[in-house]
DNA sequence: CGGTATCCTGGCTGATACTG
DNA sequence: CAGTATCAGCCAGGATACCG
């Protein structure tokens, strides 16, 4: 092998494998991050593409493996915040590396998600990973 | 939102998705990356659970990303190992604050994968990811 | 040995309509 | 507004058999 005793084991990501291969989640969790406290409605607006029962599920998903925290209020109308726990912002953060993996690869790249906190058109690069 | 002018773009990510979020791309980069250089009858012995369809599927996507690479020779009985490139080892260290996270959520993991590079029942920390 | 070929299944996902 | 209910489709992935 290449180096003698670095072998690295993927145990630890069992049970979160299935979160981060769940093909919005960590877009979620994202969003949620971004705008540090978000409405369902105004999520699926921003996650542009998904469907009111696949953000159900998926926000249920995260709020089980305490990424997320679900906040309602009753008022009517009805609202209902969701935040990051802690756990979901270093989950964010953990992500980064293969933000910056992903863009050694193309250079730069042109945002085009429906983020509104993302100016549409702004060229990506490594600069915007560095918090 | 909590921190102005650091919202995360995930555009980056587009057509690396695919890979990363694919059940078992990761686990073979990760052990192709563990052994240096490894064949196929290994691997499928290494990634327990995996069918020989998935198996050579997974491993044309990730040659076709350039992280890995196919040596064959003309041999009989035939040979064919496969190599990270220098993309795939990038990526495999990448995805290890992932890992560093997962673990900081449970302590310790005892290793069970069937990897044989790492003794089964290692107890697995944060000091075992500090490459 | 290193794969294909074939068939099949179940869970994820989407669309749409509806409700408290 | 914030979801649920319902139905339907796709396709990654599994089992098995076979091939060069």
């Amino acid at each position: 092998m290449a180096k003698p005793g670095k072998a690295i084991c993927l145990c630890p990501l069992e049970g979160v494998i299935d979160i981060i291969s769940k093909k919005w989640a960590l877009l979620i969790v994202n969003e949620i991050g971004n705008h540090g406290r978000i409405r369902y409605n105004d999520l699926m607006k921003e996650i542009q593409g998904i469907s009111p029962k696949t953000l159900a599920d998926t926000l249920k998903e995260l709020a089980k493996y305490n990424l997320i925290t679900r906040e309602a209020f009753n008022e009517i109308p009805p609202r209902v915040d969701y935040l990051l726990t802690k756990d979901g912002e270093e989950l964010r953060q953990a992500i980064i590396p293969i933000l910056q993996w992903a863009l050694t690869k193309k250079g730069t790249v042109v945002a085009h998600c429906s983020c509104s906190m993302i100016p549409k058109g702004k060229r990506i690069g490594k600069e915007d990973l560095s918090l």
